[in-house]
DNA sequence: CTGAATCCAGCAGGATACTG
DNA sequence: CAGTATCCTGCTGGATTCAG
């Protein structure tokens, strides 16, 4: 388990969706298609540069895909790709072992 | 999936294991008992501060136990505690979705 | 051998203002 | 509405030195 090679992928997967909102952004984009405003408004501490940044690095990764209307006032969707869905395991395995976490660190105190 | 619930879960995890070594050095434990020495050795580019910086953030999430024998020289011996043995699958998720990834990424240039 | 203590650089991330 | 464009701060993490 200590090998390269495992290490390197475990490392990848952290690169993808180790941003400080990536993983929320994700969960909602699991959700169903979501417009720009709609997430600056489920995410009321995240500011609109780092929102656009960190939808523009999902995107390059291919997780995410961006559709923009071409009107006015002006519409931008953003939804999973088939390929971002293959993240949904990972992330409730992620949501499982926080909230055991979670539960944990509350007895412990 | 968007529920702060589930958000806060996600982030929950992603604030113990995402350090920039976090998960490297829990690949390494994984494998069994290793010395401060060795886990430096496996790990070439990390610092000797931030291994130790790393590791007591790790131990104090009750994730590894650190065993100091009182001797000269001093030996230190790292492990999983049975808690820390919980992020085994958790972590392959990752290395799985991260290989996967890396596949992807080779064929798409 | 393991690790504490400094000092410091880089960059991720935040505040604010402006635009099509 | 959905962005850019700046500017700036803080913290993460790196280099180096000292210590038990």
């Amino acid at each position: 388990m200590g090998d390269q090679r495992f290490k390197s992928s475990v490392e990848m997967t952290l690169k993808v969706i180790g941003g400080k909102w990536k993983l929320v952004i994700l969960c909602h984009l699991m959700d169903g298609v979501k417009r720009f405003g709609e997430l600056k408004r489920g995410m009321p501490d995240i500011t609109q540069k780092m929102l656009t940044q960190q939808l523009r690095e999902l995107e390059d990764d291919g997780i995410i895909h961006r559709n923009v209307f071409v009107q006015v006032p002006p519409k931008v969707e953003y939804s999973l790709t088939e390929y971002g869905r293959t993240m949904e395991e990972v992330l409730h395995m992620l949501a499982d072992w926080g909230q055991k976490h979670q539960e944990r660190v509350e007895v412990l105190t």
